[in-house]
RNA sequence: GGACACGUGGCUCAGCUGGUUAGAGCGUUGCGUUCACAUCGCAGAGGUCACAGGUUCGAAUCCUGUCGUGUCCACCA
């Protein structure tokens, strides 16, 4: 047997390891009939990301799941790619860009977009050798990328489709504005904010008299675009308005009164000023009035022509400018303090510009019922199950789609104009010229299409679509999405409506939300706070075992992780602990007795109790750990084989093992527990299973040259034996008790101990005697003598269940300390006693309560009286 | 304004559909280097489960309210 490093060293394993199984392909998924599948599709981590910790939880859940179906015999696909981010890359290639001080604009469209794919070639793919190095089990073969011809592809496809279907319209509509990226929003991507702003009260003097209306707005600058003031018609302090002319301030337009229900009399002074160029409330009051809309600002939210003086102000310079001259001309009357939401581009973070501009929008209405169909009737399940009315209620008040983006990184849109008769042409290939007139003047819409536009077809676009490949229809749907609360509606929520549309078909079973990685003091992890624990660091400074298990062991479902980096000692502890038991056993194991069948030591009943014991506790851990996957409870499956390796199998069955590890049965338990245990824990923590399964001599059974492909252990019911582990318990309270009297009264390790047991029962003294060896070594005792044994004189005691122990302690003892030991078990015992006797004589309770409870109390009850009166006895006759 | 989550030992958190003695890791106290592991072992100390009501024979667990913390959604300018 080779020999091991004292410690654990995952950096000298864990490349090679990776390596090996990517050459083998043991993380390809084939459309194998004889096998049902298990597919996930990754969520396609942006080109421009870098792993993260969130990435780290996201990918390790995803590859315990996709490990685990694959050992139970799943043909297991995860799908993985990246996806193009539009803006984002965008932004970051333009800061390239930047630095020589070029700009987009200068390069041209096409030598830009150039300049994108060069930037994707060479860092594009960091985030995939990133998610090598977490060791995910990805089918990198298909890895794909949502620029991709066949991706590209589809999301022509689906323009095309919904189009005709009446879907896609376009139009001159308020959409959120990005004056920094320059491009419309969805209303997703514009997140709100809580602002201290200002609420401005303006005169607007009327018409042809000395009379005014004040109006209170938080963008003073809009003004410059107001055609009308809004009033509640049931607000009396307005109802001499009617028939008169308003004058709006400084560019003295005359703005018409309009009476509307929907103004809030109660807000501000309860005059709206109406600028339906920017605010979504007044754009459709301009509809519905017929208001003309006067667009006052750039792109670059700069105030344009139309502002006069103002021309060329930023947004909020305009606006300190305005309240200025407002104030020279008498028409400021205050400002007070308000705090109102204020949308956010979720890209970098500018405040975002409410604008009128012809975009492109999907109806959604029609898509989304289907999808609220299949998350009501139980085909799509949400994991924790609370998310799944946070869907809900976003699909039943789901809103038209705005798909077109001023940007030059993306999937152009497929729409094409006739320059001559303006005809519009939708197709997914360039149209030669003009299908109704005839010309060649054909031009393609300049813009591109949301990068959700695409990330919404994956889970069938990755697999060919819209072709019929037969991956497509194997592994179609899939099984589990793993994914993080912040994208359920710009991806998951889309995934389902396209699933149902354009496959007819749910995209997963199950959607896992995990939590949002935090600090410790709660704060989100970013790069701008500079509170991020880099996951690669965490690899390099513990290993990727450690960070996979640290992790998954501290995320409750569902619930924020808050992260520290000496969290991650967990991990690398357990590591070592698994590592150093594998060293000792390794290290003891006779390769030619492993061979032997376990089962033919149970035909001849010859395995002890500590044996039958571990063996039991293996299989009743396994069948803990399937049900907690099952269920998406990672921690828990996690905890409990943390549990088992380290408090069973190494404290206890171990240490029991070392003085017959020579002999066959020994030998045989030993290598059967540890063999099934690194297959159990292999999925979270796949190198350092790997590294000690290679070392293990092979099973006969084994099936080919890794653990990741061997098979789930099957759990054996039959094996799982309560008795055996009470019976075990027992001893080792036994064991706990006299180490204690050990400990209290100070006994050097290598001080001789003798100690009795006293026990009423015939059957209990032979099954003290079977075991007394063990108890004998675990506690360090010289002799052990078990019967009807008086207690000897000076010495110390303790109850055990039936029984008593006692230790003779000749000149260490002091009977003061001793009673006060006694007394303060005998205390803690009969308030119990007590507790449970009030309850028991509670007739409600014996009414009312279900037989086996009672019973337990009863049992218990007696179980502690008996205890009681031992250590009154002991008591009675201390020293 | 609406929705959701959380408040358990010094710290960070588990605790499933209510049922015995509320668990773990870190920290802490005492002892320990016998040849798997000091990234370790053994034995401890430490909690009126935020608060107040309610349902129940029985509540950390279910319900209501209060306080505190956090997140998401939202066109009151």
């Amino acid at each position: 047997m080779r020999e091991l490093d004292k410690a654990y060293d995952p950096h000298k394993c864990e490349d090679a390891i990776y390596k090996n199984w990517e050459d083998k392909g043991y993380f390809r998924g084939r459309s194998d009939p004889s096998k049902k599948p298990y597919s996930i599709v990754i969520p396609p981590p942006n080109i421009t990301g870098i792993l993260h910790m969130g990435h780290a939880l996201n990918n390790t859940i995803q590859d315990i799941l996709i490990r685990f179906n694959r050992m139970k015999g799943f043909e297991a696909e995860w799908m993985p790619g990246t996806d193009h981010a539009g803006i984002a890359t965008q932004n970051v290639v333009e800061k390239k860009l930047a630095k020589d001080g070029v700009k987009r604009q200068d390069l041209g469209r096409d030598k830009f977009i150039e300049e994108v794919w060069k930037w994707r070639q060479d860092y594009g793919s960091t985030i995939i050798r990133q998610l090598k190095k977490l060791g995910c089990s990805c089918d990198w073969d298909r890895t794909r990328f949502t620029m991709d011809e066949g991706l590209s592809e589809a999301v022509l496809e689906v323009f095309v489709r919904l189009y005709k279907k009446g879907l896609i319209y376009s139009g001159n509509y308020i959409i959120n504005w990005c004056p920094r990226c320059q491009t419309a929003l969805s209303d997703e991507e514009s997140q709100h904010k809580d602002v201290d702003g200002l609420l401005y009260h303006i005169k607007y003097p009327v018409k042809d008299s000395k009379e005014f209306v004040v109006v209170a707005t938080t963008r003073p600058e809009t003004m410059l675009g107001d055609v009308a003031i809004a009033v509640n018609p049931k607000d009396k302090r307005y109802k001499e308005l009617k028939n008169k002319t308003l004058l709006l301030p400084i560019l003295n337009r005359e703005l018409k009164i309009i009476y509307d229900p929907l103004v809030d009399m109660k807000f501000g002074t309860g005059a709206l000023k109406v600028t339906p160029a920017h605010d979504p409330v007044d754009f459709s009051l301009g509809q519905k009035y017929g208001l003309e809309q006067i667009n006052v600002m750039n792109e670059d939210a700069t105030i344009n022509s139309i502002g006069g003086d103002y021309e060329g102000m930023d947004r909020l310079e305009a606006r300190e400018a305005i309240i200025t001259d407002l104030k020279e001309r008498g028409l400021f009357i205050k400002s007070e303090a308000h705090r109102h939401a204020v949308g956010h581009c979720y890209r970098c973070h500018t405040m975002v510009e409410p604008r009128l501009s012809p975009q492109w929008f999907v109806k959604m209405k029609p898509l989304a019922q289907p999808a609220i169909a299949a998350v009501n009737d139980g085909r799509i399940k949400f994991y924790p199950e609370r998310w799944t009315k946070v869907y809900l209620d976003w699909m039943n008040n789901i809103r038209d789609w705005c798909i077109s983006r001023q940007i030059w990184w993306g999937h152009r849109i497929p729409v094409y104009y006739c320059k001559d008769c303006g005809e519009v042409m939708v197709s997914k290939v360039t149209p030669g010229k003009c299908s109704k007139c005839g010309s060649s003047n054909v031009e393609q819409d300049p813009d591109v299409l949301d990068t959700w536009f695409s990330s919404w077809l994956w889970p069938f676009s990755t697999f060919g679509w819209p072709k019929e490949t037969p991956c497509l229809k194997y592994f179609y749907p899939t099984n589990s999405l793993v994914t993080a609360q912040e994208i359920i509606f710009f991806w998951v929520a889309r995934m389902i409506m396209a699933g149902m549309e354009f496959m007819g078909d749910i995209p997963f079973k199950d959607v896992y939300i995990h939590g949002t990685v935090r600090d410790i003091t709660g704060t989100k992890m970013s790069k701008s706070l500079g509170n991020v624990i880099d996951p690669l660091d965490m690899i390099k400074k513990y290993g990727t075992d450690a960070l996979r298990f640290s992790i998954i062991s501290i995320t409750a479902q569902g619930q924020d992780v808050f992260l520290s980096e000496n969290k991650f000692e967990l991990g690398r502890n357990f590591a070592n602990k698994l590592w150093n038991a594998s060293r000792f056993i390794l290290m003891n194991l006779k390769e030619e007795d492993i061979g032997v069948d376990l089962c033919v030591f149970f035909k001849e009943s010859e395995l002890d109790l500590s044996e039958r014991w571990i063996l039991s506790r293996l299989y009743s851990t396994l069948e803990d750990v399937e049900k907690c996957l099952g269920g998406y409870k990672f921690n828990e499956a996690a905890n409990i084989i943390y549990e088992f390796i380290w408090h069973e199998f190494c404290d206890w069955y171990i240490e029991i093992a070392k003085s017959t590890i020579s002999e066959k049965r020994s030998q045989v338990v030993l290598y059967k527990v540890l063999e099934k245990t690194l297959r159990m824990l292999h999925p979270f923590m796949p190198f350092i299973t790997e590294e000690i399964w290679q070392k293990l001599p092979r099973s006969k059974d084994a099936i080919g040259d890794s653990i990741m492909i061997q098979p789930w252990p099957h759990v054996q019911k039959d094996i799982i034996s309560k008795e055996a582990e009470g019976e075990m318990k027992c001893l080792i309270d036994i064991i706990t008790a006299i180490r204690n009297i050990r400990s209290v009264w100070n006994i050097e390790p290598r001080r001789e101990m003798s100690a009795l047991i006293n026990i009423h029962d015939k059957k209990d003294e032979i099954f003290l005697n079977k075991n007394a060896g063990m108890i004998k070594r675990l506690s360090r005792l010289s002799t052990l003598s078990v019967g009807k044994n008086p207690k000897p004189k000076n010495s110390a005691a303790s109850v055990v269940g039936a029984f008593e122990i006692y230790v003779p302690l000749e000149g260490v003892i002091d009977f003061d300390k001793e009673k006060a030991r006694l007394k303060k078990e005998e205390d803690r015992i009969s308030l119990e006693i007590k507790s449970i006797g009030a309850r028991l004589k509670d007739k409600h309770f014996t009414k009312k309560a279900p037989e086996d409870v009672i019973e337990k109390q009863k049992a218990r009850k007696a179980d502690l009286e008996l205890q009681v009166k031992k250590l009154k006895d002991n008591l009675k006759n201390i020293g």
